[in-house]
DNA sequence: CGAAGATACGGACCCAGGGTCCGTTTACTC
DNA sequence: GAGTAAACGGACCCTGGGTCCGTATCTTCG
């Protein structure tokens, strides 16, 4: 490892600004509304710290994120079915779908956080390359399936956070999204059935 | 008409700042590098004359955005097939498409602007409402389509300005974008060919 | 254990950029 | 051509991201 360990306060720092900044996400109307400065204060934290171990706000909310999407990830890695490597390409393309509108049913602010931070569009995040390499492989599984890498793509802006939310916020419930998004993928799909 | 008709000055001025504007965000980098006092400024105009005339910086790029997408929208509500309203549904989907597309293609910059402008999301402007509506009542056409709702968002997702503009980036092709659009597009159709 | 060096801290500070205020100018009306 | 309403413009304000630097804290090693 060519990492030193940090200093024990500055881990100590580190884990009080992620906890400070999902609460404050979690509870806020819009999450632009989440300033710099009110979660330095929330965690108890000078500005600067947050800037020093995150670079910069897209840097902490990147943090942040890769957190809460650890398992997740982990769990597509390897995790069992339906998830998992070892499920069939048929079954895996809507689970894989349906685990990230889960997530940003569940983290909806900071999902729409991450992906509306203005300046640096949500393809410039390395997790979005991981979702759809692994999308895209298994799409590729699928013998026939032609244009898999623009399907990927597309497949994944269906379930973009502010179209999620634009959805609950006219009233969609979980359970209806979730099964439209089904359908729809099911759709793509289609011919392979 | 309950309006009465501006002053000269202001219609002209009005006409100078789209003007400016617009040719700012085609020969821009990034449009959030085009600021408001740029486009005073290229207008021969003072920044109150902006936000008097459009409110805000939203207001401004959405008015701009309107007048660009206007041909359009006359072509899609009254104009001959493939666009217009006596195209059969399954020719005129994948037409709305393209034409989306092909709008954000020639208008880039201009559309990151819209779709990027932070906090108000793409979702809360009227034209995407128009489009959807359109989509949506196309789709709906289609004797036992289910779900023409949600459908008709995700394919207008898989052409959001940000996507358009990562794949060009990416090196793809206008008219490999389109194919991959048409066949994507056809895949949702399917079960109807 | 205590001092030296490295590391981290924090809040005052800076600055860009969106949006506003108000005294002045300009276009219509009679 | 005078009077009025409308529009003008640029100085000004303010929020919020990001930085600076003197001070406090951890760590290490004698």
């Amino acid at each position: 490892m060519s990492e030193r360990k940090p200093r024990a306060d500055a881990a100590r720092n580190r884990e009080a600004v992620l906890a400070a900044a999902d609460r404050l996400f979690a509870s806020c109307e819009r999450p632009e509304q989440v300033t710099m400065a009110d979660i330095a204060t929330a965690a108890g934290v000078g500005k600067a710290t947050l800037f020093r171990g995150f670079t910069d706000r897209t840097g902490l909310i990147r943090a942040l994120y890769e957190t809460r999407l650890e398992p997740i990830r982990h769990a597509v890695m390897d995790g069992p079915p339906p998830l998992g490597p070892d499920t069939p390409a048929m079954e895996r393309v809507p689970a894989l779908l349906d685990a990230v509108l889960c997530f940003k049913l569940d983290h909806r602010h900071l999902s729409l956080a991450l992906e509306g931070t203005g300046s640096d569009s949500p393809y410039s995040a390395e997790h979005y390359d991981w979702w759809h390499d692994t999308l895209h492989r298994v799409l590729e599984q699928l013998p026939g399936f032609k244009g898999a890498d623009f399907a990927a793509h597309a497949l994944l802006a269906a379930v973009r956070a502010d179209l999620v939310d634009h959805l609950v916020d006219r009233g969609m419930s979980r359970e209806h999204l979730r099964a439209e998004l089904a359908a729809y993928t099911g759709r793509i799909l289609g011919e392979f059935a």
